[in-house]
DNA sequence: CAGTTATTTAACTGTTTGGTTTTATACGCC
DNA sequence: GGCGTATAAAACCAAACAGTTAAATAACTG
C-alpha cells in the first residue's frame, strides 16, 4: 500500500518535535546532537525523526567528517501549498455564507455533488 | 501529552482516504454512506476517519433525521497555510542559492542560528 | 593502534492507527 | 410496537510509531 508523497509529507509534519526541528533548520544547518539538544529525548529518537523528515524530502543530509549535518529542503512544502490552494476559496468565503450554502444542498439530498456556486 | 491543533490537522491530512473525503466534501455536503461508497472499506472505517477529521475541526456534522451529514470546514487549513507561510522564502529562493547559503553557515559550526541573510 | 566523538542500527516496549465484525442507537414508517 | 435504514460504539487485531537502552559504525586525534 505505497503511501504517496503527500502522505509522507503530512505525517512528517504531524509531529511537534519534527516541526521544531524544521524551525531550527530554517535558521541554518546543524548537527544531529545540536538538533537533539533542545528536546528532552535521546539521540536515537531524534535520529529517527530525522529519518522521517528525510523520507518526506524535507531535509538533506551532508557529510562533514563524523557529522551528518542536516539542512532544510522546503520543496515538499510547496507541494503542500499547492494542495492547500485547492481549498482556498473555502476559508476565504465567509463562514455564514458557507453554512447557508450547505443548508441548501443538504435539503435536497444531493449526491452527485453538483456545485452551485 | 496533549497534541496541539497542528498535530491533529496534519495527521488528519496524512491519510489519502481522508484527503479524498475532504475533496468529496468540497463538492457539497453528503451522508456517511455516500462518502463511504467510493472506498473499498467498511462503514465503521469511514466513520472513524470522519471522527479524525472532526477532531481536527475539518468537518462539521449535522443532524438530518437518521443521517449525520458531513460538511467541510476549511478553517484549519487556513492555520496550515499560515504555518507554511513561515517557510515560503525557502521554496521561493532558488535551490542553488540555498545550498550555497547552507555551506557558509555550516563551515563555522553555527549553533545559535544567527541568520545572516 | 587505542580512544573519543557523532551518529546509526538493533532489539525491545508501550501506544496509536486503520482496519475488521458484531452489536447498539436513533430515526422514520407502516 | 416492530421493521428497515443510517450511523456509531465496542471489541478485537495487525502494523506502524515514538520512545528507550545497548551495541555498531565512522571519522578524527594522539
Amino acid at each position: 500500500m505505497t503511501p504517496n508523497r503527500l502522505d509522507n509529507i503530512f505525517s512528517a509534519l504531524a509531529d511537534p518535535t519534527r516541526r521544531a526541528i524544521l524551525a531550527r533548520l530554517a535558521l541554518g544547518t546543524t548537527s544531529v546532537t545540536e538538533l537533539a539538544e533542545p528536546f528532552r529525548m535521546s539521540g536515537p529518537a531524534v535520529s529517527k525523526h530525522l529519518k522521517v523528515l528525510e523520507r518526506a524530502g524535507l531535509i538533506i543530509r551532508g557529510r562533514e567528517a563524523q557529522w551528518r549535518p542536516c539542512s532544510l529542503d522546503a520543496a515538499p512544502l510547496k507541494e503542500v501549498r499547492d494542495w492547500l490552494e485547492h481549498y482556498r476559496r473555502f476559508w476565504e468565503t465567509s463562514f455564514d455564507r458557507l453554512e447557508e450554502y450547505l443548508q441548501e444542498v443538504q435539503t435536497n439530498g444531493d449526491s452527485d455533488g453538483t456545485d452551485q456556486r
